[in-house]
RNA sequence: GGUCGGGUGGCAGAGUGGUCGAAUGCACCGGUCUUGAAAACCGGCGUGCCGCAAGGUACCGGGGGUUCGAAUCCCUCCCCGACCGCCA
């Protein structure tokens, strides 16, 4: 959310950033009705002074016929009061809708335009591979070596899901591993978070718990909803807190399945591990004061390139543009890796994200911080990043380690927990 | 699943119809004292909204009700804790 002030005094401002992120808001007719609401208020409030000083007067009554005179009195303003406050709220409701639909301001290096208008920043310093041989997909080259089970996944749980088998459960578990180990030297707190939430957290962090179009599972008869990243979880750890502005930056890494419903990706790029319903991921998160973030983006940016540099992928970094950008980030970063099997001669496709929310879900999940001899609190900024999504890295990595022969080698940084440094080798064949 | 106990300011914790935005302690800020610090003492110290200010108003888990007046009484929902049972 944004604040309720800045939107009156930047209204300008705020329309143009909804059209740019291709938001429909009619921010005129909320400041009109805001407005509105604070001159309902301020009657409202005048009435119950009046009130107040009725009630205050009727201890002192000099009689019982003065008492009487004066509670009838009250009753009379409490009852003009109701019916200013009832109109108050009519109005604070239209203007409420308004205003939970507006999204984060944008950062103004951010482009402008849908997603075809994001901007490469760079490059990462490993080159695409060139293949000598027939490039196998991912679900090929899992079939071959008995890595994953899509049948199966989908007899127990249906279409989206799927096994992980030996060198391929292996894997999960070395990336989990890698990126933990880095994470933790970077001095993030590693946790292993709840995999359900309930609704006022989902929300509070941006996603839509329920109805037709969301992207989220919920329990049946609870307010319980499989979370779609760690993101919910880490960043609801905090809600309703005031922390000590000395603790600032909080840096966590969370591992956790993500559960989507992926409502309405009917059709694109189905096959395989690319869009399925679980995964495990490793999350970064960050609450930073609000001075700190930018800078605190750029990390994560940073550490994210970091661990796909480790594994030895290339990949290109995005600069989001407005309209990909969702509702709480003000600023959004995509790595996407090369994957030699995707599409005609491979494509680069998404790995991870890193965003920066600044105050937009600190307001919604009431996350503020208190420095030491000031008055008040203020709101954190809160970001994330992905570390390592696991079914889209073991795309990458399956694609880009296969050899000639049909083998697969495991990257360098994955060895030790692994346990070995190739798949389908010979000596340890498969079939 | 059962029984009981709770949700009050940054934290702890009083308060059971008006004088309560709310005792007290801790923490924090300012001051006195001191070479300096600690201790002690004095003062200050919740948040949102309106207002230049004075001040006003709202907030004691959420919602509803009773009343002239509710942190306090009633209803309802949510959450937390303890113990018992069951269980990986």
């Amino acid at each position: 959310m944004l604040d309720k002030r800045f939107i009156l005094e930047n209204a300008d401002a705020v329309q143009l950033n909804c059209q740019r992120r291709g938001v429909k808001a009619d921010i005129s007719r909320y400041v009109q009705l805001e407005t509105q609401c604070r001159e309902l208020q301020q009657q409202v409030e005048e009435i119950s002074r009046q009130a107040n000083v009725v009630s205050k007067s009727i201890g002192k009554a000099a009689d019982d016929a003065e008492r009487e005179a004066r509670k009838e009195e009250g009753r009379q303003l409490r009852e003009q009061k109701d019916a200013l406050q009832a109109e108050h709220d009519r109005i604070a409701a239209e203007a409420g809708a308004i205003y939970r639909s507006l999204p984060n301001m944008t950062h103004p290096d951010v482009p402008s335009g849908g997603e075809d208008a994001s901007r490469e920043l760079r490059k990462g310093p490993t080159q695409t591979r060139r293949f000598s041989f027939p490039v196998l997909d991912h679900v090929e080259l899992a079939q071959q070596h008995d890595l994953l089970d899509l049948e199966g996944g989908a007899r127990v749980a249906g279409h989206g899901f799927y096994f992980l088998r030996n060198e391929g459960a292996l894997l999960e578990l070395a990336l989990q591993q890698y990126a933990i180990e880095l994470l933790v030297k970077e001095g993030f707190t590693p946790v292993i978070t709840p995999d359900l939430a309930r609704g006022d957290i989902v929300s509070g962090v941006g996603f839509i718990p329920r109805g037709p179009e969301t992207q989220i599972y919920s329990v049946e008869n609870f307010d319980l909803n499989l979370v779609a990243t760690a993101e919910i979880t880490l960043g609801g750890l905090y809600s309703g807190e005031v922390i000590d502005a000395d603790e600032l930056p909080i840096k966590l890494c969370g591992i956790s399945h993500c559960f989507r419903t992926e409502a309405g990706a009917a059709g694109r790029a189905t096959r395989g591990l690319y869009r399925v319903h679980q995964f495990t991921k490793v999350e970064m998160f960050a609450f930073t004061r609000p001075e700190d973030s930018d800078a605190m983006h750029q990390h994560l940016c940073d550490l994210e390139c970091k661990i796909f540099d480790g594994l030895g992928l290339a990949y290109r970094v995005l600069d989001i543009a407005t309209g990909d950008l969702g509702g709480p980030a003000y600023r959004k970063f995509d790595l996407e890796a090369w994957m030699p099997g995707r599409g005609q001669g491979g494509d680069y496709g998404e790995v991870t994200s890193t965003s920066n929310c600044t105050d937009y879900q600190a307001r919604r999940l009431n996350i503020r911080y208190k420095t030491k001899g000031e008055k008040g609190t203020n709101f954190v900024h809160t970001l994330n990043g992905t570390a390592v999504a696991i079914s889209r890295a073991l795309i990458a990595i399956l694609e880009n380690y296969q050899q000639a022969d049909g083998s697969i080698t495991v990257p360098e940084a994955l060895r030790k927990w692994v346990g070995k440094d190739r798949i389908g080798a010979s000596g340890d064949d498969d079939e």
